[in-house]
DNA sequence: GAGCACTGC
């Protein structure tokens, strides 16, 4: 394995008097990064951390906020010889934007072009040289991706996931994989990076049972009880303040602590958490509307990912002197986006969060406590520059009581069809014997597994079908999308059921303005269809193309550019994929029925019908409404089918399209035709 | 009459 010590024989102290002259031995970098480096907490854990990774199989490594665990601990593995021989260090990031700006900092940091020996994949994006990247960077769901390829990831000595607290679906499927490829290949070694409050949980997790471990008590490898080590942060202290009283009205309530902090505190910029887009937008107006003394000197900014990305780069802005920043957002500011300069948090202890019904298949967004978790994380953000205040606006009897240690994971409240279709993909059947790293409820891989075998996407045995099935996984989309492509191709009209695909596959096209909403509506009106959304964008993508994919064309239209350049990019990978699957592109020209009944093909069980003003779910009558944002709201057809729902007040169909009722028995003859029947097959 | 956040060869 390593160059430097072998289990039971040297010592880490011996190891650490080497290892001055194997730093940097494929390059000579400024003395300055050697330094920084140095400075950074990791540093000096970098000989416990090497033992404990040549020893035992799993370290779960503790590391706060500036510990550098990211940065440093592939750097430490290269240097102790961890890629030689062709293999390969990996280190897994649950974001894009995490992937590239770490890759990034360690190409720099070893004086190397990035691509070359440090490289990072992710979706759209390989920069990496076989043979000669040592280092790469992935996000998790690329490297369960790769793993369709080589389910032993064998190219890897070490693989490192980074961020797993997060507890992010794929993450949590990589994590059950990674467990399992150990038992095949005892050489390899995990790195499992985690929050002190998930360290025992993963722990627990990456030990072996009892029975294994008395068996494969070989004297070889290393040994199979992870190893946990607490790396400390180089965060500044935040002070924690609680309310007294619980706050009857938390949006003024964060108004005036605003105020109060820029009366009484010393400058520094404020980071504001509230739920959603509506308060955030309340929270600036009041501030904005307050024309006090008090409020002169504030530079009040929302934040929410619905923002143009002209809007959130403002964040980013200097501070102009004399004046004190306040940042209103959502949760995008937890964890995707760090803020420079942040000294005050104010906290209002919610969230939105997602949560699936098994049983009526829905998903909703509902505004809930956060984790004890999430609010030491946001606390965490006042203390990057200096040392920081948290105005935490709920009493510390409810921070102790009503909040829960760690957020539920994303496993236990989504919908698993895609989760399963690639477990089953890997060879892995017995869906409910898999080791999940937080098993999910029953009913709800009883749900998936009911919805895949409607669309066709697994036989009988639960096993995928050919070609249906292993087509759908193939494809990195929601399987019913990737159902609706397949038929596309059947029907001859794979060239828009792609388009919309990757139309779908984004959160919206269309500029989100607030203030000009009526000739946003215009805009809309332009390209509106009869047969609904759908066709919709397809008139967009066509008349996107036409303009030359002019910005000033999306500008005059309302359509967001950055959103289309998204659409072409993924519409590109679909097209690759496609291929490779045997489907050319082929347009239906100005035939919308045979496009229609594709994307009945997948969305059939979203059908819904007009019942006395109202709109009823065919599967189970759920009470359900046309979105506002529809070129069908207030058209109101009788047959429709909805790529999703959002619930709010209400159950909102969103991207809702016309569709004829014999269409739904001709995609699902055993689901609709005998609706008495048990179709319930499973 | 209305939109938490991520992600995918």
């Amino acid at each position: 394995m390593s160059r430097f010590w072998k289990p039971g024989t040297e010592r880490p102290q011996l190891v650490d008097d080497e290892e001055g002259g194997v730093i940097f031995v494929s390059s000579t970098p400024s003395h300055s990064i050697e330094k920084q480096r140095q400075r950074l907490p990791v540093y000096k854990y970098r000989t416990h951390i090497l033992y404990l990774v040549e020893n035992h199989a799993a370290t779960i490594i503790v590391g706060e906020t500036g510990s550098g665990k990211t940065t440093q601990i592939p750097q430490f593995l290269n240097e102790a010889g961890w890629a030689e021989g062709g293999r390969v260090i990996a280190c897994t990031q649950p974001r894009r934007l995490s992937v590239q700006s770490v890759a990034a900092r360690v190409a720099e940091e070893m004086g190397v072009t990035l691509g070359d020996e440090v490289g990072y994949t992710i979706r759209f994006e390989d920069l990496t040289k076989p043979g000669v990247t040592r280092i790469k960077f992935l996000t998790d769901g690329v490297l369960l991706r790769e793993m369709m390829e080589d389910p032993l990831l064998t190219k890897y000595s070490v693989i490192m996931v980074d961020e797993a607290h997060e507890r992010s679906l794929s993450t949590d499927i990589l994590l059950g994989l990674l467990k399992k490829i150990q038992c095949r290949r005892p050489e390899l070694r995990l790195i499992i990076s985690s929050a002190t409050i998930e360290a025992k949980s993963m722990s627990a997790f990456f030990r072996p049972s009892k029975r294994r471990e008395e068996k494969g008590a070989d004297k070889l490898g290393p040994t199979k009880e992870p190893a946990i080590l607490s790396v400390e942060g180089k965060g500044f202290t935040v002070q924690t303040h609680y309310l007294e009283e619980p706050a009857s009205d938390y949006l003024r309530t964060a108004v005036s602590t605003i105020l109060a902090i820029h009366d009484q505190e010393p400058p520094g910029d404020v980071l504001v958490f509230l739920t959603g887009q509506d308060d955030i937008d309340a929270a600036v107006q009041l501030l904005t509307e307050d024309n006090t003394r008090r409020s002169s000197g504030l530079l009040v900014l929302p934040l929410y990912s619905g923002l143009s990305r002209a809007d959130q780069e403002l964040i980013f802005s200097p501070t102009p002197r004399s004046k004190r920043k306040v940042i209103i957002s959502t949760n995008i500011a937890e964890t995707s986006l760090t803020l420079e300069g942040v000294v005050y948090v104010v906290d209002s202890g919610f969230s939105k969060q997602r949560f699936y019904n098994p049983i009526s298949d829905i998903e909703n967004l509902v505004v809930a406590p956060i984790s004890k978790a999430s609010a030491r994380q946001r606390a965490g953000r006042a203390g990057r520059v200096r040392p920081g205040k948290c105005y935490r606006l709920y009493t510390e009897e409810f921070f102790n009581k009503e909040m829960s240690a760690h957020g539920i994971p994303e496993m236990q409240r989504s919908n698993l069809a895609s989760s399963i279709i690639q477990l089953k993909a890997l060879g892995i059947d017995n869906i409910l014997g898999f080791d999940w790293p937080a098993p999910p409820a029953p009913e709800a891989m009883v749900r998936a597994l009911e919805i895949l075998y409607l669309l066709g996407v697994i036989d009988d045995d639960a096993k995928l079908t050919s070609p249906v099935g292993f087509q759908v996984a193939e494809i990195p989309l929601d399987a019913t999308v990737s159902k609706m492509i397949l038929s596309g191709h059947l029907l001859g009209c794979s060239e828009e059921v792609i388009t919309v695909a990757a139309i779908l596959s984004i959160q919206s096209i269309w500029v989100s303005v607030r203030g000009s909403q009526k000739e946003l509506d215009e805009a809309k009106l332009r390209f509106a269809a009869a047969e609904g959304d759908h066709v919709t964008y397809l008139n967009v993508y066509k008349a996107y193309l036409q303009s030359g994919k002019s910005p000033q064309w999306c500008h005059k239209n309302f359509i967001n550019y950055q959103a289309m350049k998204k659409v072409v990019e993924t519409r590109g990978q679909l097209t690759r994929i496609a291929h490779r699957l045997g489907i050319a592109l082929k347009s239906c020209e100005k035939d919308t029925e045979v496009f229609r009944k594709a994307v009945t093909a997948g969305f059939f069980t979203n059908a819904c019908r007009l019942e006395g003003g109202v709109y009823k779910t065919v599967r189970n009558s759920q009470e359900v409404h046309i979105h506002p944002s529809s070129v069908l709201f207030r058209v109101n057809p009788k047959w429709v089918v909805y790529h999703s729902l959002v619930l709010t007040d209400r159950h909102y169909m969103r991207n809702v399209m016309t569709i004829e009722p014999s269409w739904l028995t001709e995609a699902a003859p055993n689901l609709y035709q005998q609706k008495s029947s048990n179709f319930d097959a499973r």
